[in-house]
DNA sequence: TCTTATCTACCGATCGTTCGGTAGGCATAA
DNA sequence: TTATGCCTACCGAACGATCGGTAGATAAGA
């Protein structure tokens, strides 16, 4: 049924649990996609889910901090050999959108599960995971020449909020690729849009 | 029990069940808020829910729909008296962060739901509620002065990004209040950041 | 033989929902 | 005045389904 043969895919068990689990629980939600339902899509039976993984928590927890490392480390890789300034920023926020929309599905649980929602077992790791990550475009908000008078607290909180929410209307082939949403957004705040 | 004396508050049932299931979709989520916990929370038993409502799908869109029109309406009154486009927009966005932060719980629902989770009987009514929410919004961006080559579309989607963002982030007694990150961010946006 | 991976079978809890029924208010008819 | 009947508001009990999770057997490989 699900398969026989050698298979040449190094894809069984707990990884294609993980990569299963992780569009389910991006698609559907972290409650409605159940346990049965995720082994079920990885051809396994509900019970075997328990041999890899714990307790549900755990698997998405897994799911979750997965994602989260794999996001920073290509935030970090895009912006390491670049040197000026903004360009490193608009590098960085690139990054970020693309990750959302192209990569992995699980790196929208973050933008999608507000924090007063998150899992209570998992709270701290997943708001210390967070902030690890958001501390990147910290340091690269405080590296920008701005005006003066400008609070740069807010100004990352803006860019992250405009360049997050593409994952609630972006849709491929329209209006553009995330990347250049990116540069436009970065541009429109440099240089304003005002007359 | 719960009340004797003549009450002031004409808080009961059909009103009642609506506040509370507001409260509580938004704190917990859709479908971690059961129709039990609603109920109790409104001080009644789970089969009364369904005197009032012929199923937890129609709460929801009771639920929602009113803090949809609500929403709308607080953002045009906000916006009938001033005629200076830069100003028509201001208070427009602030309108919207107030709306998110201060009023009901459930004006957070469209922003934390996404679109492909929305319940399937119910899409195509959010989504048109939605729809009419953010023409505001168009309208405004349309009518303001910009620069040439700016994109009005992916800028009302930056500002409404920015702007709806602190739902994840904001806390009160924190970094100003939400008027004001409005007034922020629609500054930055407009005169630009940059030295 | 021991480990790893998987299964079948099941558990108690909870879900949305339904059903039959009750207590009281109000209106009409005797 | 009393009786009848309908209406709103509500309840206790239960339904079938599904949830996360567990126990124990099995089959294959080292």
């Amino acid at each position: 049924m699900k398969d026989s043969q050698a298979q040449p895919q190094p894809d069984s068990g707990r990884e294609r649990l993980l990569r299963v689990a992780e569009k389910l629980f991006g698609e559907r939600g972290i409650q409605a996609a159940s346990i049965r339902d995720i082994a079920a899509a990885a051809g396994i039976r509900s019970a075997t889910v328990y041999h890899y993984f714990g307790s549900k928590d755990e698997l998405l927890w897994c799911v979750w901090e997965r994602s989260g490392l794999q996001q920073r480390a290509r935030v970090e890789a895009a912006i390491e050999d670049i040197e000026a300034p903004w360009e490193r920023f608009l590098a960085a926020c690139q990054a970020h959108v693309e990750g959302l929309l192209d990569w992995g599905p699980a790196n929208q649980l973050v933008f999608i599960v507000p924090p007063w929602q998150y899992p209570a077992a998992l709270k701290d790791r997943i708001v210390q995971l967070r902030d690890r990550y958001e501390s990147i475009f910290v340091q690269l908000v405080d590296d920008l020449p701005l005006r003066e008078n400008v609070d740069r607290h807010h100004l990352r909180l803006a860019v992250l909020g405009a360049l997050s929410w593409p994952i609630y209307w972006y849709s491929k082939g329209r209006g553009g690729t995330p990347s250049s949403f990116a540069n436009e957004v970065v541009d429109m705040l440099r240089v304003g849009v005002g007359e």
